[in-house]
DNA sequence: CGTGAAAGTGGACAAGT
DNA sequence: ACTTGTCCACTTTCACG
């Protein structure tokens, strides 16, 4: 089902219908088409189209994990030992739930990876235990974030 | 219609049903239903419940961005000259669609941001003249994501 | 690329256990 | 808190302009 790049032309409406559905997925083919003004089918036959182009990566649900006691977030960069050890680092990082993100970078740290934990304690738990315990890991560097001001996607 | 943390107990079944609408926003109430083996209404007002409590902070439909070019990930750490600046700062950041997040952080940088741009021609374009150019903006530190290996949401 | 109609499916609510 | 039943809205497909 997923084909990537078929020469994608998105018009003004395609940006309309995309927008409504990256700020609410669960926006009825309906709903749009009233915003639009052209009917459901139309609506319906671009989304088609938009879902086969591979630009339309799926729909999550977001949850908000201040209610589940997540307020931590921090960005840790890693130092390992040897490059020929960062995909087993990996590996061992996607057992953490708490990793949320990880990117090999440019720059001094062999990985960089983003956690949301419950609180400071949880951090240094994963950073003491979970973390430092990855082989090949030599030392890592960590930072809070106090209060994150953006959160988005990538404009239509 | 907001209302946090009101005792938030979720179960087995709470689980199953965020997983799925974490996975596939669009998932059906009857698709949900025969997964996890109760009927449809009784989905239905689980999720209201869930709803209620704050905990389903929206639904998204998630947009592949190299299907339009965008294939350039870059963190920036950003060195502002006085904390007073940083308020007028964000808000300049926030003027920059290909800045994604935004961060207050500990340690050296005043603010920690995330940029998805097109190359590194056009990171260049942003660092130099979007980002340099911003009042109390002394100096910037760059890494560039070379491959995202985990992308994830909370752990339910 | 668009429309409108028709058929199938899901969402929302009520009443009952 | 879950079930069944009902009604209406939405999705999806189709023949056609």
């Amino acid at each position: 089902m997923k084909v990537i790049n078929q020469n994608i032309h998105i018009d003004g409406i395609d940006k309309k219908i995309l927008r409504a559905l990256m700020t609410d997925a669960r926006t009825s083919v309906l709903e749009i088409a009233r915003q639009v003004g052209i009917s459901g089918a139309a609506i319906h036959q671009r989304l088609r189209k938009l879902e086969k182009s591979g630009l339309i990566a799926g729909s999550k649900f977001i949850i908000n994990p201040k209610v589940l006691g997540y307020t931590t977030m921090a960005f840790v960069g890693v130092y390992l030992d040897k490059a020929v050890s960062n995909p087993d680092a990996v590996k061992q990082l996607k057992k953490i739930p708490e990793v949320l993100e990880c990117h090999y970078t440019t720059g001094n740290w062999s990985i960089f990876i983003k956690i949301l934990c419950k609180d400071n304690e949880h951090l240094m738990h994963l950073l003491n235990s979970d973390i430092q315990s990855i082989s090949g890991v030599s030392r890592t560097e960590t930072f809070i974030s106090l209060d994150q001001q953006i959160e988005r996607q990538i404009k239509i």
